[in-house]
DNA sequence: TTCGATGCGCAAACCGGTTTGAACAGTGAG
DNA sequence: CTCACTGTTCAAACCGGTTTGCGCATCGAA
């Protein structure tokens, strides 16, 4: 039937020039006269000829892809809607550039590395590490198997970090005490924090943020629980601090979902949200602007973030290692789920 | 530094035999003595060698991947949690096929083609198709790029439908009935329909299913409002529907962000829920088991039919070309938000 | 007319695997 | 002792591109 694809040498032969002349006249790397790469792109055009990208690949050693590797818990991936924006931003940068992105979902740590060695194996010129944890061995990793690498981090590296790997962060803890601000303006004096799982680097900077903040303020931050960023988790946490005569009067989320199931159980309980439980969020999701009242969280651009980890890491491939890149647009939205406090 | 990654010819020379040997001892297509098979394991092992992808992608014509593109705007990637739990259950089964996911995010036709020709110049073996519209060109061009494709609908494919894509299918029909059942059986005779963006092939088999049931209780299925999956669109059209005088007493939304946007809405618009207003989800999101009250929704099993839809492909891309499969485990959820509708 | 410079394209090597026809050693049968 | 046969390995071709040394033609200057 359809006949195999046609070869870069079905095309020479075609335009009658050699295959080099044919790849010449693509790539520019050296000049080809005009005349013949007329006649080269004709004869492409007409044979509807695409260059074979395993072809190239094997030829110049790049694949023209990037890996990113997701390790979460399946319901955390069902839940946050930060990898999707996260994705859909690197996306922009990279079609633009003619990239591909290669994705891995994993669930457990040796799964985790076999990706990133079959990474490794030729099939992405490099990745973007993703949840960074405490002492994590993944840049040592991806080091040892040569894949260039850009990390995401929720705070800016400190001075002495060897860090070869390119970081790109926000500045989360700022919005954390704008957060604590906003409340404690409003009157909050007994606010507690649900925080993420603590054994990644971003969850335990907002914690510090949040303890910090309160600090600042003259308040005991006393009242924090770990949570792990499922609603699940958000709504556990919500029932141990609420359901108690001293519950307090305000709860800092360290994600939309773990505030959006929180909200709805302090509700069910008879808590009016914000009169007598005022509640915020992170990572703006559009769900929550979208609620009655509004959550109140910090919108930190998961696609910008995408689009900017992808542009530093197309940069880092190009050979230019640049200094930690600090993505901005972290900004806290305030809507309707933050009020006085009553009393009660 | 660390020296170029070592080829087969390294291995090859390290086990004293040629490299036809070690790809032999690798792929078992040709007996190896097993004393030699050692010898190029422990050769291999000692050099940590691992083939390198491109290379055999060139020489197989098989690349071990397959592609995925996401042709959605940027507010519904950024809220259903469709996709991330779909993607999450293809990865079970192609990590265990050693196979990758290439995956592309598109907003306009024309990037959706150009990835659809990228991926055909060799960088995917096949595709899964998702979010079939009416007159959908996707099979045809899928085909006429020769790709292997899988495509996912929402009802099973009519009989004298030309289906040479292998189709793989839920039976939602079913389950917006029981929806339906649910809330007359609770004694609700008023009762809307958010739906998805009816040129989707799934939103519309949804209304259909919706439309089907209301007429089949004698019911007349008059308060449909169209909306677009996001939470702005779930909260506009229960505005739409619950500020005014006629208010239905039930809404059957088309998935579970409208629904929670729209839930959240009618509540701080004074409406109790579910005394006032039952409303039900579709697609089961872990958010909606956790809101309080929780959601009734329809439970598909994203994971799963990530999981059927690839494994479905691996077949097809094994020349094992089945008939439609149907992914069981719809299972409607029956939660909080369904209750007698109240006098008003 | 001769000579160097310049522009252009060809042919061949190469990337790192897979595939296959043929060679070779060892074995048992005739 | 020869021959057919089996089991094992080798060498070379091939996949479809990219890269580069070299030759050829053309042209202006000496």
């Amino acid at each position: 039937m359809h006949g195999a694809r046609p070869t870069i040498g079905d095309v020479a032969r075609a335009a009658g020039v050699s295959k080099g002349t044919v790849s010449l006249a693509y790539s520019g790397k050296r000049p080809v006269a005009e005349e013949t790469r007329r006649r080269v792109f004709a004869a492409a055009e007409s044979l509807r000829w695409t260059a074979s990208s395993s072809a190239q690949a094997l030829a110049t050693s790049r694949t023209s892809t990037i890996g990113l590797v997701i390790a979460r818990r399946p319901e955390i991936i069902a839940t946050d809607t930060f990898f999707p924006r996260f994705i859909a931003g690197c996306e922009a940068v990279l079609a633009e550039a003619g990239m591909g992105l290669m994705l891995n979902v994993v669930t457990d740590e040796d799964a985790e590395t076999a990706a990133y060695e079959r990474y490794a194996a030729g099939r992405v010129d490099g990745v973007i590490l993703l949840d960074v944890k405490q002492g994590d061995r993944r840049p040592d990793l991806v080091r040892e198997l040569g894949l260039t690498a850009v990390m995401l981090t929720a705070e800016a590296p400190h001075e002495d970090d060897p860090v070869d790997t390119p970081v790109v962060y926000t500045e989360d803890a700022a919005a954390v005490g704008e957060l604590v601000d906003l409340l404690v303006g409003a009157g909050h004096t007994s606010i507690a924090h649900v925080s993420g799982p603590l054994r990644y680097v971003h969850a335990a900077a907002r914690r510090d943020a949040f303890v910090d903040a309160m600090t600042h303020h003259g308040l005991r931050p006393d009242r924090i629980v770990e949570g792990d960023f499922t609603a699940a988790s958000g709504r556990d946490a919500t029932a141990a601090l609420v359901d108690r005569a001293d519950r307090p009067s305000a709860i800092v989320y360290a994600n939309d979902v773990m505030a959006i199931a929180g909200l709805s159980y302090a509700r069910s309980s008879g808590l009016r949200v914000p009169e007598d439980l005022s509640v915020t969020g992170f990572d703006d999701s559009e769900l929550s602007a979208h609620l009655s009242p509004g959550l109140t969280s910090v919108s930190t651009g998961a696609d910008v973030r995408g689009a900017v980890a992808a542009r530093t890491l197309l940069a880092a491939l190009g050979g230019d290692a640049r200094r930690p890149v600090l993505v901005d647009g972290t900004v806290v939205v305030r809507r309707g789920s933050i009020a006085p406090p009553s009393r009660h």
